[in-house]
DNA sequence: TGATTTACTTCAATTTTTGAAGTAAAATTC
DNA sequence: GAATTTTACTTCAAAAATTGAAGTAAATCA
């Protein structure tokens, strides 16, 4: 890994410190989490975590900036998800709950939004009157065109084949995980 | 969508989930995200961002169960992670922030909680006073153990030794890939 | 000595999340 | 076929989390 060879003295985070906090200068002089080269560190769940969910800021704030460049300045990275889970299809309310981010109440503040700003139109379905059908207008669709363009750029620009295929691997891996969790949730932990 | 067919009760990242895991009885006869057989599925960074926060979701979820189970009721999952955090040593507040989570004002707002629900101590430093010492009390040292005999057990009962080399390797990879996003935000996309 | 920087804290505004309750349509049961 | 239950959401209000701007006090620099 290479920034493991670069800082060789440090951990995994001072590694992550030193790139991308510039200013800070103090490095945290021991590493209690790192077991011996060339074995995989160590990780429990709560690093594993606390990982999650600093990317998932990291790359929330990615969307904003993008979004800003975009001047779009009426939704944030949270819209910009749900509409990039509705895709190209037609879907319910229902759909989308299932595909696993969203509490109920949570995706209607979001669609209010989303609709408000003319992301996506709602219709309610002809053959169940109690579930509304959503999709992207043509603003929405556009919106989502240009961030997987941007999204497709900046892997290009930043991300080797190699990257990709570990990306993947620990899609599937975190994914396991995932159902792990959420079974355990379910039944009792 | 076929997989809907098959497995109605699944959103598609469970079938997909559930064609990776090895039960190959069910394959659904068409998979859009897959490329060739042998190839790994294509992942868009949208799919692992929202990965991820169903994760985080799904983990913070786990965490609370416990904290009720242990009788704890004044602080959640959020304060936990920085609990846990903090580990067995001192630290600054700087250096929790360091770590890569938090923003400033943020862990202020949860050491405060912390500090009132009396899992840690703060004294200010005899060095520096504007630095402040922070670590466990009994208290936060107990419950940070609870918690992570919990995740050990747990982690036992659940995982094989293959799902923890799998999930090093993606700790390794989403590590990588935090760095790309994080430099990214620095130095414009 | 005065100016700047560091290391935080505080506060107020905003956003997000949660949970409880509500509505209306569909499905089920009696 | 009327009553009940379930489903598919929406709404609302309260709580929690996040952000950003400002503030404080100590350390460091010029």
């Amino acid at each position: 890994m290479t920034q493991e060879l670069l800082y060789p003295s440090m951990g995994l985070e001072d590694a992550l410190l030193l790139r991308s906090v510039g200013d800070r200068r103090h490095v945290a002089p021991e590493q209690p989490r790192r077991d011996q080269i060339g074995d995989a560190p160590q990780v429990s769940c709560f690093d594993l975590a606390r990982l999650l969910e600093r990317s998932s800021r990291r790359f929330s704030g990615l969307v904003a900036a993008e979004l800003t460049r975009l001047g779009v300045d009426d939704i944030g990275p949270a819209q910009v998800m749900v509409l990039l889970a509705i895709g190209d299809t037609e879907v319910s309310v229902g759909e989308l709950l299932d595909r696993g981010n969203y509490v109920g109440s949570n995706i209607s503040y979001y669609l209010k939004q989303l609709t408000d700003g003319d992301y996506i139109d709602r219709v309610t379905s002809q053959r169940d009157k109690r579930s509304a059908r959503i999709r992207l207008t043509e603003r929405g669709r556009q919106l989502c065109a240009d961030l997987r363009d941007a999204a497709k750029l900046f892997e290009r620009s930043f991300c080797g084949e190699q990257d990709l295929r570990d990306l993947a691997a620990a899609f599937q891996a975190l994914h396991r995980l995932e159902l792990v969790w959420a079974n355990a949730a379910r039944y009792g932990v």
